[in-house]
DNA sequence: GCTATATCAATCGCATACGATTAAATCGCA
DNA sequence: TGCGATTTAATCGTATGCGATTGATATAGC
């Protein structure tokens, strides 16, 4: 392991997020979304209703990051938060009808991403389940 | 390609890049730099006396995020920032004597990250290198 | 029941990222 | 040579990220 930049595996995360986030931009531009903001949205179309709590643990977000994304995405009318009535101390995040109908204008992005990826879908998997792996062994360790 | 978070290679890239800066965290915190900060010094490490424009191409950065980056750097008393005397445009980064001496201060940081990793060198390598090749894709597409 | 503790979202401050624009300097080409 | 096009860094505005703190609510233990 040197000290040089293309050696390390850090900054080989570092630009290929950037580079996909670049690929990304003009796919989530017609939707109006940043980055984070659509992945919040990914996680509300597999399961709605989710409190901040529990989005800022998929998405691996404080909610000093996620209140103001969330404020945004409430201003363009795509979600409601609303105060838990089971818990005061809890803000339920749900998608609005214009919220819920944007899933089927991002469904044609996956397949996007993997043509620019100019790798096949059994590759792309396989490095994805790699890249997990590094993941969580380095929030364990 | 499914459109849930646990399968987008996207995410696998966004998560473990945040997994990878928690890591780098506390030992960076030791050396007073940030993440990015940390990088545009192993690039200055590596070849002293770059333009912003070099660096950025680097670290794959512009000089909207460069330009206050660097100035912090000089506050601190790592580098120099000098106007070229052969063309005027561009502005050369220089390590101080502090900021060279602090190569050393970060030599074991390699070491650390590989061990949290989980992973062999080997391994780590390979992973490296199939991300390295992703992103190139993704920037060539 | 009552209080110390814990949890949850929000707020604040600072440092990236990045699109768009600007200003200065250099280059290209007639 | 001269002038429009290009390059380079800087600036501006908006949106993340994140450490630290705050305020409100809920829980636990006595």
């Amino acid at each position: 392991m040197t000290l040089a930049l293309p050696d390390m595996i850090c900054f080989a995360l570092y630009s290929a997020t950037h580079a996909m986030q670049h690929v990304y931009k003009p796919l989530l531009d017609d939707l109006g979304l940043t980055y984070p903001q659509y992945l919040v949205l990914t996680a509300l179309w597999t399961q709605d209703g989710q409190t901040v709590g529990a989005l800022g643990r998929q998405v691996q977000l404080e909610s000093n990051t996620l209140t103001p994304l969330l404020k945004r995405l409430e201003e363009r009318g795509l979600i409601t938060r609303t105060r838990s009535e089971t818990d005061e101390r809890q803000v339920n995040i749900t998608l609005t009808d214009p919220g819920r109908t944007l899933k089927a204008r991002a469904a044609h992005i996956p397949a996007c991403v993997l043509e620019k990826s100019g790798l096949s879908l059994d590759d792309l998997t396989r490095l994805r389940d790699q890249i997990t792996t590094l993941r969580d062994h380095l929030r364990a360790g």
